[in-house]
DNA sequence: CTGAAAGCGCTTACAG
DNA sequence: CTGAAAGCGCTTACAG
């Protein structure tokens, strides 16, 4: 890092205050003449304001460009505006797109987002340990963490919860992991593909994740299904993203009689295993299938094959489901939501090839 | 959306009240058997506390897994430990390396992060109106949004602001865009290219972003060093986003005399220009050279020539400054930082060939 | 080194 | 329909 040169530099801010004479309640209550309970009430809309008082206090708000004090209402109320975010990581294609998802809904409805990044095992302890006591938000969104009922218990604590990616005793929003990848496998299974590669994912030290293991569940159901046997040199941990991806592929075509299509947990590690075929100086899918997992933008343009998943959707639909929850005194009746997925075809799978050159 | 089928449903969580007893600080007071002024004291670990108090203070707080309440603090000393941060979209790259990188430091400094999606001018203009009036963040770190020092002024009253990817009178975290768009240019220049793209970004009614602007300055600047006439046909604009890039370079490729070379201002949008290419059957580089900007992940697995920008450090680097700003009573010495660039050579730029079949 | 008290800016019964 | 007052859970001078 160097620092900028004496040319480049905007001329600095003007000093200001830090903490200017902001207008607070009892200042809209002078200007408009009444009582600081009667703008409280007035400005959030409660009943038992006469319309002539309302408006009095409503142009006196304006005027003074009066914002209430979210900490003192919360202090007072016991309602912060805000919910939290749990994400395992901020950088992947689908958490990107559930936290965008959220944030929109969220904010449309006057919601403040607190993200928080919880990277491993020890973070999401701390996470659920202090959340509750920290009495900072009115609900908690949670993405993938695999949380078990106790720790959704406590968090609940602190409000109500909404889990995506993972069923849990609060309202979630999932996808049929288990369906989607059997789908994917089925659909190179179709092809008469019989040597099937799975590049899944196994965090090194990391969280233990739900949707790989369905999805695991989904190509082993499927292979059972055709008879075939499942040969656990053929499952490979990638991590995720590209260089797992590659590398994974690069492993299973060192194997005795490597696999003639791969099903990749992600599409990020699909492209990934696309690179390392083509730099073998093999074909796709002349000599290997490969169906990747989510269709994240660039699925369309590696032309992925593919099992598509809805995820900014399932962002907002978390979203949508913790307002539900917040408002209704009683959130039994928050039901869960399984989005769909969809299969889409693109030019990375074909048939099997019996004159396959990898037969061996 | 259709809701769960009965036969998925976890069991659903016991009932739980939301807000639980948790200990306060009187509790805490009254069970180390002092006043709740000398338990804010040892806990925040002020001086003036005797280190026999402190530590039944303390031993007494973990009993009770006391957290101490932000908002109560908050509105008693003027102090939320939260930061906000505003970008204007959350699943683009860029933003999500810089989002990752600044919530890293932030929470490992003890900060909370709060985030805004800014997506358009109208939420921008309410941001920085609000924002300031709210009270709810201690510092701000603002990301590309194009605010002019009116804007930072009125934002400071906040707290303390860092901008990233934007010079402005407050600190900032930025990298040479003239330059780095001129050594990129440059390149293609040196390979003997003199009809040269440029795919840029124009937003169709959104934020004028000022990075696209010096961009297209460092493009224009060595085009002129080389003698080299600007020709408005071979500058398209896309959006930042595979499919803006591909159109780009559709339209490209209709033009008389049409780029032997194309500079795009994001990895994104040159993978959209490559697909296009070779979907039109043209060769890279043989055909057409393409160089992007940013390094992103999918810059190496497409074997892509870019000019790399250290985006999850310039979050880093914001927060660090951030947090510095925040300390200091004075931030008046707090130094902006212009991160480097580096080019980065692959496979998708060749010198120009005269035999070009493009020449028309 | 420690405590009593005022105050941060709101909301909410409770009277009227 | 409206206001006076208590209270939310802390922090911070001010005394001692």
């Amino acid at each position: 890092m160097k620092t900028v040169s004496p040319h480049t530099l905007s001329p600095p801010c003007e000093e200001v205050e830090h903490s200017p004479v902001s207008a607070s309640i009892g200042d809209v209550a002078h200007l408009a003449g009444v009582s600081v309970a009667t703008v409280s009430r007035a400005i959030r809309g409660l009943p038992n304001v006469s319309p002539a008082t309302r408006d009095r206090v409503l142009k006196a708000a304006a005027e003074l460009q009066y914002v209430a004090h979210p900490h003192a209402s919360r202090l007072a109320a016991g309602r912060t505006m805000t919910v939290g975010m749990a994400v395992p990581m901020l950088t992947q294609w689908f958490f990107t797109q559930v936290v965008a998802g959220a944030e929109g809904v969220l904010a449309a409805n006057g919601y403040d987002v607190l993200l928080y990044g919880v990277p491993d095992a020890d973070t999401m302890r701390r996470f659920i340990d202090e959340m509750p006591l920290s009495k900072r938000v009115d609900g908690l969104i949670v993405v993938d963490l695999p949380v078990e009922t106790s720790d959704v218990e406590r968090l609940r604590q602190a409000g109500p919860v909404v889990t995506v990616g993972v069923d849990s005793c609060a309202p979630s929003v999932t996808i049929d992991n288990v369906e989607a990848a059997a789908t994917a496998t089925r659909h190179l299974v179709n092809l008469g593909h019989r040597r099937i590669g799975l590049i899944c994912h196994l965090p090194p030290q990391a969280l233990e994740f739900t949707a790989p293991v369905q999805r695991r569940l989904g190509y082993e159901r499927v292979l059972a299904e055709a008879g075939i046997a499942v040969r656990e040199e053929l499952i490979v941990p990638g991590n995720f993203a590209l260089q797992g991806g590659a590398e994974a592929m690069a492993q299973l075509l060192t194997v005795d009689r490597p696999p003639s299509a791969v099903f990749a947990e992600s599409d990020e590690m699909a492209i990934g295993a696309l690179k390392t075929v083509r730099d073998a100086g093999l074909h796709v899918p002349g000599d290997i299938s490969v169906v990747g997992f989510d269709d994240h933008d660039m699925a369309a343009y590696t032309d992925l094959t593919t099992v598509a998943q809805p995820a900014m959707q399932e962002g907002e639909a978390a979203a949508t489901l913790l307002l539900e929850s917040m408002s209704d005194d009683d959130d039994r009746d928050v039901s869960s939501i399984v989005l769909p997925t969809k299969m889409v075809v693109r030019a990375t799978t074909g048939p099997e090839r019996s004159s396959d050159r990898l037969a061996g």
